[in-house]
DNA sequence: CGGCGATCTGTAAACGTTTACGGCCGGATG
DNA sequence: CATCCGGCCGTAAACGTTTACAGATCGCCG
């Protein structure tokens, strides 16, 4: 395999030295002859500079990597789909890790970051932030953004920030919104409760149906994974156990379409019989029939935030850790409101 | 910033030579005190070897690139899922570049391969491989994986494999199964004729009713984009062309579920009135109701297929280019059976 | 006891860049 | 004409590894 071109083969056919070669194709100040030489050298050859070599001596790769659970759920999805083009504009290419929700993989990706060969990282631990995250984050000494919740007390130096969403208020404003269309008997098919959003939600369905004066009633309450099948379970055992349910309440939208699966199955009728809210406000929740109401979170703002904080501190360098916040936010279809109002909504 | 410790300095600390640091990390043999003492060195320091130094020697970076349309769409969503392990597995991270279809983000991704920030490439391009395209990846000199069709006359020396399925034969299994329910008139719902899939499914379609023994006729066919708006702008013009369309075909699901909203809008049957099918058989098409009769492109066995050759290639060296053939199949649900059949699917 | 071979270790070069530093040359100035 | 200054340029070091090569050490044999 013949090898390229580097700046020492230029120089000798530009009869300069390397150093005026970088010169040049760094666009620092040079002799206008120089430049040509240099130039037409490098045309000739078709020289391409060699990204690690800069990296090496540079110190940085122009680089960052994305961590979440599962590339295949498109809450990440929609992420990614914003932090890309934000990156590439400045100049950053992006890794992608898949962690299938293993902390040991996630603790691998956050230790890697001292290898060096991302300049920062963007991570959306699945179960919360350990101690052992925190160490890591510590003493990776590369800017990490932290999409979830973070705990108050990080040690002073960690250049981190932090994204977050307000779980508590989505669910409330869905159970208000069940509410204000007389729903009073509102199940709640939830995913694990040791992950992050699982256990934010548990309590914020528990507060929103305090404030709402309705009594919490364990048997309305049935807990699964975040999957499809798994709430097509859950919702077969809720309906089983609570015949008169008359909403239910769906930690994210794959457990919806599990639950819708079910409802159909029965012939029960959705919203007539039983209203079904929805989480994430996926693409698929454009798509169901009935179309899905869903509380989004607003993943593609989470993934522009991330990414432009990560971008900020690596153009301006160190300041203290920001935390941003995104509000939920309601999004009203089919699987709530009767006949007559339209389905609609492109994608 | 405290920088980290390198090889030197646990040399320093261990007493030995930076070589022989090297030499125990890399498990070469060497004396057992030694090892000792070079371990406990590096144990206390905390040291983690830089993969861009290492890189820069080595002449690898363990890093693969996956190019294609659009990481929203979610064929190529599927064909990271199953990339990503395969990589990983074989100690490889991945790089993601979504291109927006642009055919000079596509030669900016081939041509980069010269920096030498990545060992291989896997590449989907939309509107097919150009000379252009060719030139650079002949340049290239580090493996390529095709994704799509590839000229036949490849010049020599190119290290280039090619996965491709074989949407003809998709299309003909749709019109087939369409035909076998007794539908005769059955429009085609394509997407642009200037990308690879567009044009290759126009083609199909003309010999697939040929072979039924249907005529061709140029009012059963819309162009559009392959978008779920630009699906149901196409829906609706060919409706009330030719309202006596008993099926459609469409060129892509997002296409397809556009049609099905204009049906529903007009209170047309599905599949009653009219039957639908999809085409890449996306997690899409089993949440639709009805749930979508669609075409399996294989994006997963397409995924793995070219993730397979790539690690050949980087694991055993050259060989002469191969190319890999998924063959299409059909999943028939809800949008061209009647009622009776479960409609059922998990995710 | 000298020499030989087998092991292990250290020195130094190499990967391809960027950049500090000092040298050289030209022109302007006293 | 000597001096100085500024602009360009080349030399060399640095980034942190791996590895060829040669030197050192040791045991063993003759």
């Amino acid at each position: 395999m013949t090898e390229g071109p580097t700046i020492t083969t230029i120089a000798q056919r530009a009869g300069v030295s390397i150093a005026s070669v970088s010169r040049v194709l760094n666009g620092l100040p040079t002799r206008e002859d120089t430049v040509r030489r240099v130039m037409r050298a490098a045309d000739e050859l078709g020289y391409v500079p060699n990204s690690v070599a800069r990296s090496l001596r540079n110190r940085r790769t122009d680089q960052i990597a994305f961590a979440m659970a599962d590339i295949g759920n498109p809450v990440y999805v929609a992420m990614v789909r914003e932090i890309q083009p934000l990156l590439k504009e400045a100049g950053y290419r992006l890794l992608i890790h898949s962690t299938d929700g293993q902390a040991e993989d996630e603790l691998g990706v956050l230790r890697g970051l001292r290898e060096r060969y991302v300049d920062g990282l963007i991570i959306s631990p699945l179960r919360g932030v350990t101690e052992e995250h925190v160490e890591a984050i510590v003493a990776a000494r590369a800017p990490v953004v932290v999409i979830g919740s973070l705990p108050e007390d990080m040690p002073e130096g960690a250049l981190v920030d932090n994204v977050r969403t307000d779980s508590r208020t989505g669910v409330r404003l869905a159970l208000e919104h069940l509410h204000a269309i007389g729903r009073r008997r509102i199940g709640f098919l939830n995913g694990p409760l040791d992950t992050v959003p699982g256990a934010a939600r548990a309590a914020a369905y528990r507060e929103a149906l305090e404030a709402l004066g309705l009594p919490y009633d364990e048997d309305l309450v049935e807990v699964g994974d975040f999957y499809r099948d798994s709430g097509a379970r859950a919702a077969r055992a809720l309906l089983s156990r609570v015949p008169g349910v008359d909403a239910l309440m769906c930690a994210n939208d794959l457990i919806a379409l599990g639950a819708l699966d079910v409802l159909r199955e029965q012939g029960r009728d959705v919203p007539g019989d039983v209203a079904v809210v929805g989480m994430d406000d996926t693409d698929l929740a454009s798509v169901t029939w009935p179309t899905l109401t869903s509380v989004s979170l607003g993943s593609a703002e989470r993934g522009r935030a991330a990414a432009g904080l990560l971008l900020d501190r690596l153009q301006n360098g160190p300041r203290e850790p920001r935390v941003a916040v995104v509000r939920p936010s309601l999004t009203i279809r089919g699987s709530t409101t009767l006949p007559g109002t339209s389905p609609g909504g492109a994608r």
